[in-house]
DNA sequence: CTCTTGACTGAGG
DNA sequence: GCCTCAGCCAAGA
């Protein structure tokens, strides 16, 4: 376990427990902030490892606003109804107000 | 050390 | 506008 590694999982946790309520974020948006553009998919990788550290990953969605990954939560639509009760609209695991709800860290923080 | 996989993204058909 | 291909990067086998 490099030193760096970690660094790169705790920034995701980081950014994720600060999206805002009824806001959502896309993985290209955190990868960005945290410098690895191009490593989206280790945003999600991380995100893997969020339950339990008090991360909404539910707020994290990929740049379409898909909720893809839905299947690692507890239920099917458990994601879905979590969004919807924050006020995200969410249709077919997908955001549809995502341009308006969308939370970039680069800018917020 | 090499190959595969994946909660992605952007470009092309 | 939807589907497919290719590029990226890190972790796991």
């Amino acid at each position: 376990m490099k030193p760096e590694t970690f660094n790169f999982f705790d920034k995701v946790y980081e950014v994720a427990k600060q999206i805002p309520y009824g806001r959502v974020t896309s993985f290209g948006a955190i990868a960005n902030f945290l410098g690895a553009a191009r490593s989206a998919r280790m945003v999600g990788y991380a995100l893997n490892g969020s339950v339990g550290k008090d991360v909404p990953a539910h707020r994290v969605v990929n740049r379409k606003g898909l909720l893809t990954g839905k299947h690692h939560f507890e239920g099917t639509n458990l994601m879905q109804q979590l969004l919807e009760s924050e006020g995200v609209i969410v249709k077919d695991n997908q955001v549809q107000n995502f341009d308006e709800i969308f939370w970039e860290p680069s800018k917020e923080l």
